[in-house]
DNA sequence: TATGAATGAGTCTTCATTCAT
DNA sequence: CATGAATGAAGACTCATTCAT
């Protein structure tokens, strides 16, 4: 969070807060319908300026180039998944059961963001610059940081069938995400609905691994 | 002037594999180690043919165009992995032997070609010609029919928790494929041994959704 | 999507005529210059730019693609013509001086302008898109009316021997073509002048189809 | 037809009809009809290569380079044009009557060998080497000079309506040229029946510029 | 803050031509 | 006499980015 970040926020002042800065948001917004909806490659600098009515130049006063608008755009949308693990884990609710809405959270914000998800999650960091990348990844780190702590709850129960909590976690994670990238990935296929596919899957890897 | 332009189709049919045709293969080789390593995009002519230490034209004697390489590629991988399954779907074993065999085949697979891997099952095929993609797909779905196969034998011996095949079948794939794709796209992860991961993920799922 | 895909078509469309617009007139006569000296093919792109003072992606700045800059060379082209044309039909002369004043007119017109002429009159437009072709050609069917109209006069006082309006309207067309486009296309041999040869077409076809 | 041609015959020892030599003829007819299909950017190495079942090294082994390949054909059908002027010429007729007939036979030539026409008759010598260009244009020469010495005759029966023998052999090729050259250039036109059309120009020309 | 104009590097692809065999 | 393999130059076009205004 250290070196990294401050570069950063050295080169370009990223976010300046302090002032009228809605364009930035527009131009935001703009870029995630393009890059959601043409993906990395489609989500040219001009699409976007068209898409909010300015001159591609333009961006440039705002973005320093087309990585900080991806990386912002992940960010945003990490931060919401990261609120969305933080809020399910405070639930009074049995910590298998949090466990499982978190995989089912997962998956739904990976059909409702695909090309973020993409890009986090299955894009091996190659379009964004190192920086950006360990940037992203250390969001990525905290939000399975939130599922590690219920897994963890769970084998505190004693209900983790002879599975390390680290190795049930990297589970869950791995079976939640394989159905969100296919789904994502190969959308032509005849899939059976997505939340039966879902359930099927958290029935599966909890009546699997967590004993009653 | 129909000669002429069916001459076109007729020079290049399709892998003329009747001869020395090893510079076929080298380049096959070295696409799919750029795809790897830079994606779809970055893996252009130019770079395949620096790679294999020829002209961008040399390419084009040997492939009718950038689509044609990456389906052979396709085409090669999924043809192993089609093999694989087929020789486990035959083998004197219960069918939920065969059907755990088959996952961990094919994350085994995923981890030993993670280049070919990733092309054919973490890039949505946006890029390929509608033919090429339907043509990939084809053996896709080849693929999947063996697995689909066994479930449904599983299915027969009334084994199936309350679930469909189909949705059985999807998810065991996607839970395959998460670990698979995570394993290769995010290596420098903390992870537990893939071997732990695999078992793991397999005794959950088929814990989960088969009854004993 | 949509909105991204239309953008397109509504960014350039065409001829945003209003304002500094000098550098697509000084484009266009570069173009004309090249097309005539070195043919459709010999017009590249990069050549034209070249001429022009410019890299070549700066020619897309102004013009969709190369079809759009030979578009607009014959647009121009055809307008003057037409313009001639209709001006001459309204003429207070006989049908037949008016006629002769076309096709010497439109023989003028050639040798003034011969690379727009050649572009416009000896270049089958196989190279333009379609929709480009069409739109030529129903500018090109404008001034060829301009013509049959004078010549059906001539009929109407029924002094075309023998002739169809269509047919003797084509010839003359074609008489006067056929002269423009050698003295332009083969200026190196030795020709009478031009103006006497014009003169010796005209009272040819006129004296041979028209009766006195 | 002296240093020219003469350099010619050293460089490439054209035409080497001592021996079996049908090849080069096989290629001819296959580049001739391509050519006269596709037009001269259409008629490449490659597709001459496959049309006659040879690999493109081979053409080379028959002709310097692709301009020879046309040249040579462009020869042949001048040839044949002027052969047929010639013969015309010879015919014991009055001269008039042969003068329509060469035109006559010189648009029918046009209009069966277009390519051929379009590349010695409208295309400026842009796409030929400078010795062709000049082999060709002596042979329209010689073609040219077989109409010119009719129309002389023409003139020696006193016949031509205060003109001179230059200027009205040069209009009757005009004419002649400005028919064909249309017909080939703007086939989708909606003329009126070639032979017609025709008629009408030789009546049209000859009525104007012949006395009875 | 915004823009129109411009660019260099790069995309895929095709061409005529050559070399070793 | 013939070829498969190869190439350099060129084709149209697009992208992220910059500069002067």
């Amino acid at each position: 969070m250290d070196a990294v970040v401050l570069n950063r926020a050295v080169r370009s002042a990223r976010k300046p807060k302090g002032g009228g800065h809605e364009r930035r948001g527009e131009i935001l917004v703009a870029a995630a319908k393009i890059f959601n909806n043409l993906g990395y490659d489609g989500a040219t600098i001009r699409r976007i300026a068209d898409e909010v009515g300015l001159s591609s130049t333009a961006l440039y006063m705002h973005f320093r180039d087309k990585d900080e608008i991806l990386v912002e755009i992940c960010e945003g949308a990490m931060e919401k998944l990261l609120k969305l693990g933080s809020e399910i884990a405070q639930r009074p609710a049995p910590p298998v059961d949090r466990a499982r809405a978190m995989i089912e959270a997962y998956i739904n914000f990976g059909l409702a963001e695909p090309s973020t998800y993409r890009l986090v999650f299955c894009s091996n960091g190659r379009h964004l610059s190192p920086q950006s990348q360990s940037l992203v990844e250390r969001l990525g780190d905290r939000c399975f940081k939130t599922l590690l702590d219920v897994v963890d709850e769970i084998a505190a129960e004693g209900r983790l069938r002879g599975v390390t909590t680290a190795a049930a976690a990297q589970v869950f994670w791995a079976a939640g995400h394989g159905l969100a990238s296919l789904l994502i990935t190969q959308p032509d296929r005849q899939w059976s609905p997505a939340d039966e596919l879902t359930k099927t899957l958290l029935d599966g890897m909890f009546g699997g691994l967590v004993s009653a």
